[in-house]
DNA sequence: AACATTCCCGGGAATGTTCCCGGAAAAATA
DNA sequence: TATTTTTCCGGGAACATTCCCGGGAATGTT
């Protein structure tokens, strides 16, 4: 019916009060008569007032809303994330707008724009498998704007951080394979510019080195991440002229093309070749055989993330030292790398 | 450093001239100066001046964004749909705010809120599975904002919808079972209030009506969509004295779940018992046996959900007819309905 | 009774924009 | 040269809200 939303103006005008009388009958303040305040609460909740944020926002320049940054969310990793974070931030008065960068550099520096642009007190963010660059976030942070990094993070920059120990957990799935008989173990790891393809190969070689397996650089795939490179790199990786007894990947959808790929060539899992995957997405566990994997605290990487916003917001970001945050993940073994394991 | 942004009012004072001179060069409107408009446009990608949204929408009474709530993104469906929205959203300029109620109707009502307070232009909605009152739909609808419902929509309300054949789909699906041979089918249906429920569940009684079988009340079972619920009834119906040769599942997630039950009672899919889905999740080709299950365009019913939101912003809502789009499925036929298909 | 204190309330600035309106200067026409 | 038109710009209201400041009335204190 109506184009125009109910104001403060609108009760004050219908109640022959001022809107500042009204303002504080909403906001519970103490200059304020019990009865003219049980009116107005009484007329605002009768026509249905919704106080407009925006306005707030730019009175107070606060919009007590955070905008979260993840790279896709069809996998149910940064949907998880999102609900730890949300479950923390709205507990703390806070909204949350979730932006997807769809893997895209530029949807990502779009999303930041926009944010921006809607004044958010600050950003959880994880970048995509393509950026190189990190001006948009530098940018933020110079305009005194809390950026908070979780799993996929960036080094340089000096934000706080909430990551797992990428580390531990390839060297104990590695650790894992070796010590069940695996010799050739091969691992397909991110794109460099992922700090978590390179801990996790740097976990990969370390364990190979602890049980003094030799270190084979054709064994070891970089790649981008999408779902068709992995399958032709694993049928490379079968192909080759002693192929390897065991695969490492850097998480579990390229655990489970390779196992795809794997059963297609009519080979068997974990006889022929163990596979070991990398987040425990539910997904792990349906496949047949079920995928050993290194699971990771999904809600808490959300929880933390927001904890740490929570810490510097309202106070002056010089003084603030930005914090990392390193959670424990856990190997869970199922039957791609043990026989008859549940 | 400054905790204030750039404003054109900065930018102003800079180049000593008025902030509408400023506006108007940043807007590319007509009566400005080539000169001082290229001056503008230096110094504000030199100060990396972003527009404050809050104070645009405020005056303009338009946000341009719209609210997305969707019950739950844990699961690949509602991702889809979002991106599919978002596709088109951005083309037309709008961003989308997405806000997950978790299946809870108290949460729903509060991003419904939220959502008004922020003053987005309209919301696309698919209601959680408790949600049996739309009083909060309603308001928004009153208060002349466009709401479009997908997927789980409310019949009542006279605004704009996207849905699938839902009939058709389950009609299908158990046409196909019937065809194979199964006599005695199952059928896990979800909430009354859900009008999808109703639909797959009048789809599935008219099959086997059409083939003269028997419906039998204790071989449908209703629930309220919770993985642990799922599990109880599907004992239940196996631990029937004249159990079910086949299970038609209002969607993957339970039939996924059925099929763990089955296959742990060490009852063979399909040659015992066949399972059929609905939605085809990913996850669906992954399990062993495939399942069988009926596709939904998922893509598609985020964009048409798009497209019918554009259609009636900016118009008057009195002269507006709301629209129902109904989509296609389409059977997917895989191993848990017929031995050794694909 | 005179003064101080408390209790409430209204006015108005400020937030960062957009847009309309009027007007000065420059250019075009007579 | 005088008049009209065009070009460009500044002022100011409006959007919905918060918050500070001042002040009148009621209550309390000496």
């Amino acid at each position: 019916m109506k184009r125009h939303q109910v104001t403060i103006i609108d009760i004050a005008k219908e109640l022959n009060i001022s809107k500042s009388t009204v303002s504080r009958a909403l906001h519970g303040h103490q200059d304020i008569n019990e009865q003219t305040k049980k009116k107005v609460l009484e007329l605002a909740s009768r026509l249905d007032y919704q106080p407009n944020l925006l306005a707030t926002s730019l009175v107070m320049s606060k919009s007590y809303t955070v905008g979260m940054v993840v790279p896709e969310f069809l996998t149910p990793f940064f949907p998880s994330v999102i609900m730890g974070a949300q479950e923390v931030m709205s507990k703390a008065g806070y909204n949350v707008m979730i932006c997807q960068s769809n893997e895209s550099y530029e949807m990502e520096v779009a999303n930041t724009k926009a944010l921006l642009a809607s004044r958010v007190d600050g950003i959880l963010a994880s970048v995509t498998r393509e950026t190189r660059n990190f001006d948009h976030f530098q940018a933020l942070h110079r305009k005194g704007i809390p950026v908070v990094f979780f799993n996929r993070v960036c080094e340089e920059l000096e934000v706080s951080k909430v990551i797992v120990d990428d580390y531990e957990g390839a060297f104990m799935a590695v650790e894992h394979l070796i010590t069940t008989g695996r010799k050739r173990i091969a691992h397909l790891a991110g794109p460099d510019s992922l700090i978590i393809s390179r801990r996790r190969l740097k976990g990969y070689i370390d364990a190979l080195q602890k049980h003094i397996l030799p270190v084979e650089e054709d064994l070891i795939i970089q790649y981008d991440l999408t779902p068709e490179k992995a399958t032709i790199y694993v049928k490379h990786l079968l192909d080759l002229p002693n192929p390897p007894d065991a695969l490492f990947a850097i998480n579990d959808p390229t655990a489970i093309a390779a196992m795809l790929v794997i059963k297609d060539k009519g080979l068997r899992i974990p006889q022929d070749i163990a596979v070991v995957g990398f987040s425990n997405d539910p997904a792990s566990a349906l496949i047949e055989p079920g995928l050993t994997t290194v699971a990771q605290p999904v809600f808490d990487i959300g929880r933390e993330a927001a904890y740490l916003f929570l810490e510097q917001v309202d106070i002056d970001l010089e003084e603030y030292k930005p914090q990392t945050k390193v959670l424990q993940t856990k190997l869970i073994v199922r039957g791609s790398s043990i026989p008859h394991a549940v």
